[in-house]
RNA sequence: GGGCGCUUAGCUCAGUUGGUCCAGAGCGCCUGCCUUACAAGCAGGAGGUCGGCAGUUCGAGCCUGCCAGUGCCCA
């Protein structure tokens, strides 16, 4: 305990000591031999290669107040870490390293290039799980994991040959996304389609037997070379003629046949349309369909290959189209060229465009897999927050596509399929074979590695050690909660569903909470060529973990994108000052270490209005913290918290007991520091998963020797009566008193310390006169105005040169003598009179109105009556001060 | 083209089942305060016909329809 504390809250300080000291305690392991209720969430892996982003920052909060939260209410909590290896990524960045020394990774060969990748990813693992700790995440780090551990490669073996050996993963000559700079397959969801400015090019083919030619119009002028065909829909009036003719098509002289398909577009260009089968899934489809040849043009570096005649072989694709639309236009045969905006689709790891590119592929067939996915999300087996995302959940599952998993790079989990150098024997295993089964030749293993996310998708239990039957798994799986973007929604959230059915027969987990995604104040994405994303660990050494955490809460509206900047955080630090400085104050008064034991017992105690409404508002905020909690409403929970420290606790209840602290000895000064400690300590709890720095740093200074650390602490109950009658009533009065008051000194230019007299007129049955007996009360009032006399009573006359205030039951006068402006005091009453007519006004018409009378519900009839005579009695004390100042 | 959001004070956003947080918060702005926890603070104030138009209802930021603007996802 210390007496003495800082002026101003410095996060540097005190951030550093605690996270060592609640590891050393082992607070973060979880225990699978636990009799305690288990409580789980696996950690999104974040990727290797990259540095702790904003994102990350938002995710990782979530995960920790929810984590820390089912700690504090008892659980056997695990939050399990890793990373993710991020194949393409990862090798990407590596190779770029390597290509500024002038190398390439065939300089290395694959297993001395994987080395160097592998001492990569270890540094940079190791940083991004340290900014994870600077953050305040209570991870157990005895689970760490890494998606190319050896038991998790042993996971995804397993699903591979399980798959396998079901017919679920087929390998297949498809059309698929290549990227040509990192030179290897991409899924479906890998491809980012942008609408891009380009051209649409109007190409004359002649036909084979007679004059004349078909225009066929298309973006992609290159591709010609490979074309076997011209479609037209076959209802076409316009081609019907031509169906089943040969065109010779330009600068190949390749005779191609003029087909019909359903599938062409009458209205796209002139209606006829180039076929390209392998470079466009359309033009495969339609290949299939008619039985025609798919002529390879391009090598995997998108240069153009010799399949494509001499015209352009070598050339890269974007030089081979100028070469191609040149050549075109010599020979008369570009009708025209028209600015046109088409979709087209760019790598998501590297950004370059990427080519629908025929090759032989491993895929995963998805429609089996998918089905019972999407039931468990539509029977709310697994329920979504913000539930809307369950329709486009919905939308991809019902139009999956099979998936390609193989990948041409060298870092990752390499496909478990060999072949026979001899024979055409091919099978996948669990261990690698020395030789043929059937015919003892030699055996090669497949070159390409798997997506990442093939082993991402059994991340919720291969961490667990599956596939043996591992104590954790029993203890903690399925997961409860998992927190992520919704922009992994099909990379991510659907595949895990998917493989934890089909490997475990089990959901993953029972909730996803899919966060905002982080954008700069004019709604721009984070990215680092734009500069905008900032480093949170600067942010964490400008304004403190716990400022960034409850910062960066306070303003992240659940499922609404985040505006992020900077000086949004303000809030956060002010905030965690505002905390430090609340505490201070109660330990400065402290006095007696004793008092920090308190519990709840309060019957025994004599507690004042204002210590029963305390007490009632943490109730309150108590219940609206754990209802919102349970809604994933982190802002709101934010907002709760910090309107009740700062606005009830601070603003009020410290101001109102500084009267008993200062210049009262004994009994109520002690009281007045029970309850203070009370509700700092029980808020220190609800605010501690969103802040668990100074949480720990002021719990430890005011909790009593055996109390445990906050972080273990039991978590608030409401579990405050209310003693006295009308509690918040009585205090919202006492509340607009003051407020008034201020106001009218404000308005009158009284300066702060020119002392005033305040005369109230009042029943003496009346709240406010009971109020004003109350010694706090009264004493605060006298201290706020700088009051000289208060006299309170029924036979009040009013004090010439006197301010009037009316509240609801009271006339309130503040004799101004030399101060008041007359002219000033009659157009304020004027004003107060018209306002309070106005609502009248408006409560009167309902109150005529009958078929509200008949309609509405007792209690609101109840509630306009009252207020209609409030107002009225009001408006008729304004008038009749008013009338008097007319003299 | 299909789907999903958003539109409330100058800015960023709250506003639970329609009535008693029917107009709120933070920041910004204006005024006054270094009042013995906090100037990263205290007190007071200005500022909005809740995107538009209809409808349901005794009663609509809140429910329904249409329209406008804006953003995202999928094709």
């Amino acid at each position: 305990m210390s007496d003495s504390l800082a002026k101003t809250y410095d996060p540097q300080q005190v951030e550093s000591k605690w996270y060592q000291y609640w590891m050393e305690r082992g607070y973060f392991h979880a225990r699978s031999d636990s009799p305690k209720k288990p409580y789980t969430v696996v950690i999104p892996p974040p990727n290797v290669t990259g540095i702790l982003t904003m994102g990350h920052v938002l995710n990782n909060t979530i995960q920790d107040i929810l984590v820390r939260h089912a700690r504090m209410q008892g659980h056997e909590t695990l939050w399990l870490p890793g990373t993710d290896h991020a194949g393409i990524a990862t090798q990407n960045v590596v190779e770029k390293n390597l290509k500024k020394e002038g190398r390439t990774r065939f300089d290395y060969g694959r297993e001395e290039f994987t080395k160097i990748v592998w001492e990569w990813a270890n540094k940079h693992k190791a940083i991004i799980l340290q900014q994870l700790k600077k953050i305040g995440c209570s991870l157990d780090w005895e689970r760490e994991r890494f998606t190319l551990d050896e038991g998790l490669s042993y996971a995804v073996r397993r699903t591979f040959v399980d798959l396998y050996h079901k017919g679920l993963i087929y390998r297949g000559r498809r059309i698929i996304n290549w990227c040509p700079v990192s030179q290897t397959a991409l899924s479906d969801e890998e491809v980012i389609h942008k609408e891009t400015a380009g051209h649409l090019w109007y190409f004359r083919y002649p036909f084979a037997n007679q004059d004349g030619y078909i225009t066929v119009a298309t973006t992609r002028p290159e591709t010609m070379l490979g074309d076997t065909a011209v479609a037209v829909h076959p209802d076409d009036e316009r081609y019907q003629k031509y169906i089943g003719q040969q065109v010779r098509l330009p600068l190949v002289n390749r005779l191609i046949p003029i087909v019909a398909d359903e599938f062409v577009d009458r209205s796209f260009g002139t209606g006829a349309v180039k076929v390209t089968p392998a470079h466009d899934p359309n033009d495969y489809d339609i290949a299939e369909r008619h039985q025609l040849p798919k002529i390879n043009i391009m090598n995997p570096d998108a240069t153009i290959n010799s399949n494509a005649g001499p015209l352009v072989v070598g050339k890269d694709r974007f030089e081979a189209r100028k070469i191609v639309v040149a050549e075109m236009e010599r020979l008369g045969l570009l009708e025209r060229v028209e600015k046109y905006i088409h979709s087209v689709g760019y790598s998501e790891r590297a950004g370059v465009m990427i080519e629908p590119y025929l090759s032989e592929q491993w895929f995963v067939r998805m429609k089996p897999l998918a089905e019972p996915a999407l039931q468990v999300v539509l029977d709310k087996k697994i329920k979504f927050h913000p539930e809307r995302w369950v329709k486009v959940y919905q939308h991809w599952m019902t139009n999956v596509r099979d998936w390609c998993i193989s990948r041409q790079l060298w870092w990752g989990h390499r496909i478990p399929v060999f072949y026979c150098r001899e024979c055409d024997w091919q099978d996948a295993l669990m261990e690698d074979p020395a030789q043929c089964p059937r015919c003892g030749g030699a055996v090669r293993q497949d070159e390409d590695v798997l997506d990442t996310w093939f082993s991402s998708w059994l991340w919720p239990f291969s961490t667990m050690g599956w596939p043996e039957k591992t104590a954790d798994l029993r203890k903690f799986y399925p997961t409860d909660d998992l927190v992520t973007a919704p922009d992994i929604i099909f990379f991510w959230v659907a595949r895990m569903i998917m493989a934890s059915l089909e490997f475990q027969g089990e959901i993953p987990f029972k909730n996803v909470y899919f966060t905002g995604i982080i954008r700069d104040i004019q709604g721009r994405k984070m990215s680092k060529s734009l500069g905008n994303s900032p480093d949170p660990l600067v942010l964490v050494e400008k304004y403190g973990a716990d400022a960034l955490r409850f910062g960066i809460m306070l303003i992240a509206p659940q499922g609404q994108d985040i505006l992020f900047s900077e000086e949004r955080l303000e809030v956060g630090r002010n905030f965690m000052n505002k905390i430090w400085n609340a505490a201070r104050f109660i330990l400065m008064n402290l006095g007696n270490p004793e008092i920090l034991s308190t519990t709840g017992n309060w019957q025994q105690m004599s507690l004042t209005l204002a210590d029963q409404w305390i007490l009632h508002r943490l109730t309150i905020v108590i219940q609206k913290v754990d209802r919102n909690l349970k809604r994933y409403r982190f802002d709101e929970v934010a907002r709760l918290i910090y309107d009740f420290i700062w606005s009830d606790f601070c603003d009020w209840y410290i101001e109102l007991i500084k009267e008993r602290l200062y210049r009262q000895e004994g009994k109520q000064r002690e009281i007045a520091l029970r309850v203070a400690i009370y509700v700092l300590k029980n808020f220190l709890k609800l605010l501690h998963p969103y802040a668990p720095f100074i949480t720990e740093e002021i719990y430890q200074k005011i909790k009593a020797a055996d109390e445990p650390d906050i972080i273990i602490a039991s978590w608030p109950k409401a579990d405050f009566h209310l003693t006295i009658e009308n509690i918040p009533e009585k205090f919202e009065r006492f509340q607009e008193i003051v407020t008034v008051l201020r106001t009218a000194r404000s308005e009158f230019n009284v300066p702060p310390a020119t002392p005033i007299d305040i005369v109230i007129r009042c029943a003496s049955d009346s709240m406010v006169y009971q109020l004003l007996q109350i010694p706090e009360f009264v004493a605060y009032l006298r201290s706020l105005a700088k009051l000289n006399t208060l006299q309170v009573g029924p036979e009040i006359t009013k004090p010439p040169h006197a301010c009037t205030v009316v509240v609801p039951e009271a006339e309130i006068f503040i004799p101004l003598g030399g101060l008041i402006d007359l002219e000033l005091e009659i157009k304020r009453l004027e004003r107060e009179i018209a306002r309070l007519n106005g609502i009248l006004k408006g409560v009167s018409a309902k109150l005529t109105n009958p078929n509200f009378l008949a309609k509405a519900p007792q209690t609101v009839i109840a509630h306009e009556r009252e207020k209609e005579q409030s107002l009225k009695d009001q408006i008729a004390k304004l008038k009749a001060n008013w009338q008097t100042l007319q003299d």
